[in-house]
RNA sequence: GGCCCCGUCGUCUAGCCUGGUCUAGGACACCGGCCUUUCACGCCGAUAACACGGGUUCAAAUCCCGUCGGGGUCACCA
């Protein structure tokens, strides 16, 4: 039975790489009929976990990645949170201390250091003296009459060869004399992060650690736990991390300045930060943008578009296959065809999938969802008059496939649901200025008012017809009867948003607009 | 700096294990054009990569060695 895991740590949001991961980790457990499971890495944090928490969950819940034991739903081997294990975790320090391989340690952080510094001074590997390792009660009870303090570390071998197989990276090996003797336990007694990963690991029988490339190097010392303890040891799986845009860098929340510099990135973030700032969303930039996983449910992207970039950020079915659903990755997923090589991200093709997959989007889904971005734009009201349904179905039609997420119909679609309209300026300068323009537009007004029915084809042919009795060009027109009922240069076929508007709006706006440019 | 990993178009990748079918394929982006009432879409086209140097071989992106480059990691963080 193959079982998987993914650790987060309670910081209150998902970050793109972790999803990744546990993306790898949650498919390869459902290729294999396995089970994937969340373990709360919360051995440091006393923060509120469960507020902390939330974000994260939920963020899985809406990618579709389920998970069969941890938080909320349980499991047999509860509880799933480190900071609720603490037991079992002095259980393995105590059984490492008494077989000897492990033993306390008297050092000051201060002592420690300054072996470090004079080895790297005299240019030689840093391996502690053991000057302060206490094996027998006797030695404890002479340092603690010091005033000293103790912690638990590792008692590393000193010689010999670590191979490993892993699953992504082939066979790897490590000088064991390179390990350092590390910390496991504080002196408080709390327990570090290799210690209890290595524990849970084998208490939740995660047969497979599918983990990002930065934990490779920390592979020996939880192997020498494992081994330690009498373990059988997981399969290690290390997946190539993800990258910058447009670098070889590890992504990380903290260098944003940096990623805004990107071209595509800061288009991608501007974009979404003008639909957020719409519907009054707090966008503070630690908890949103682009590398965040709620930026992008809240901007209005679907989950299988993140799903499907995401998968092929190290991992390809073939050379041409691209869209996959979770269903058909399922089927396919494979470790064998993990890349080594650090993969960047790239905002721009991601947009790329968002696109193809809200195209594909059945019209009532984004009638549904779109609707729910304009009541909390507040640009419908909470209870929602039922003529708006049709309405917003012709918009959403005449818009088609300009809306690549849900929040742009904020943008598409505020000037069908306002009484006032404001103009862009240029365009505004641009069309509507000239006397000439004006006195076109006058007249267009004066022949709208008889159009009857009110439709798109005979809006057309109206059009049309006016054109050519003025013996002037398509664009001498249609720009500023745009400008004037839109207020906006672009948008949904002029028709369209005529008729949508409605004759009576159309003419009054036009009127507006006529008396502003007069000014 | 030590250790470890990695190195095919700007980016994601296919090909590498099992040398020849690779004058290196696809996708995204970019550029040009067409379409067009704007924008978007669509269509057509173009530019663009085997890090470098040796070797093995009739033949190397593919195998071997070296060099260079990039990254990760070196905590009483996870």
């Amino acid at each position: 039975m193959v079982r998987t895991r993914f650790a987060p740590s309670p910081t209150g949001y998902l970050h793109i790489g972790g999803v990744r991961t546990a993306l790898f980790n949650w498919l390869f457990a459902r290729r294999h009929g396995g089970q994937f499971l969340l373990r709360i890495d919360d051995t440091d944090a006393e923060r509120n976990v469960e507020s902390a928490l939330a974000p994260i969950l939920h963020g899985f819940k809406w990618l579709g990645l389920d998970w069969d034991e941890g938080p909320e739903v349980g499991g047999p081997y509860e509880p799933y949170y480190q900071s609720k294990r603490l037991p079992q975790y002095q259980a393995a320090v105590d059984k490492l201390l008494a077989a000897g391989l492990a033993y306390r340690d008297y050092a000051t952080t201060e002592e420690i250091q300054a072996e470090r510094e004079t080895a790297q001074a005299e240019k030689r590997p840093f391996l502690y003296s053991r000057r302060w390792m206490a094996e027998t009660s006797q030695q404890s009870a002479d340092f603690e009459s010091e005033g000293r303090q103790s912690v638990v570390r590792l008692k590393m071998p000193r010689e010999g060869t670590l191979v490993l197989d892993d699953l992504v990276r082939g066979r790897v090996e490590f000088e064991w004399a390179r390990e350092q003797d590390h910390v496991i336990q504080r002196a408080d007694g709390t327990c570090l992060y290799h210690l209890a990963s290595v524990v849970d690991d084998y208490d939740f029988k995660i047969t497979h650690v599918i983990r990002a490339e930065e934990h490779l190097s920390n592979t020996p010392r939880q192997v020498f736990i494992a081994q330690s303890l009498g373990y059988e040891l997981p399969q290690y799986a290390h997946l190539p991390y993800v990258a910058e845009p447009g670098s070889k860098n590890k992504l990380s929340k903290r260098k944003l300045d940096k990623y805004l510099k990107n071209r595509d990135f800061a288009l991608v973030n501007e974009h979404g930060m003008a639909i957020a700032q719409q519907l009054g969303l707090a966008t503070s930039a630690d908890t949103f943008n682009p590398v965040i996983v709620d930026f992008y449910e809240q901007v209005g992207y679907l989950p299988q578009a993140i799903i499907n970039y995401l998968v092929l950020l190290g991992w390809s079915l073939d050379d041409k296959t691209e869209f996959m659903d979770l269903a058909m990755l399922v089927e396919n997923f494979s470790l064998e065809r993990v890349t080594k090589a650090p993969a960047s991200f790239d905002p721009k093709k991601l947009w790329a999938f968002q696109d193809h997959y809200m195209q594909a989007l059945p019209i009532k889904q984004r009638v549904a969802t779109m609707l729910g971005y304009l009541q909390r734009a507040g640009l419908v009201p909470k209870p929602t008059p039922c003529e708006v349904g049709p309405k917003l179905t012709r918009i959403i039609e005449a818009a088609g496939d300009r809306l690549k997420v849900f929040g742009d119909i904020l943008a598409y679609a505020d000037f069908f649901f306002q009484d006032e309209i404001s103009y862009d300026e240029k365009a505004f300068e641009k069309h509507l200025s000239k006397p000439e323009s004006r006195a076109l537009l006058a007249k267009f007004r004066d022949a709208l008012a008889k159009v009857e029915p009110y439709d798109v084809p005979n809006l057309e042919k109206l059009l049309h017809d006016f054109v050519a009795s003025e013996g002037i060009k398509t664009g001498d027109i249609i720009h500023a009867v745009r400008v004037a009922t839109t207020g906006k240069p672009v948008g949904p076929g002029l028709y369209d948003c005529l008729e949508i508007l409605g004759k009576e709006t159309c003419l009054k706006r036009i009127d507006a607009a006529l008396a502003k440019a007069v000014d």
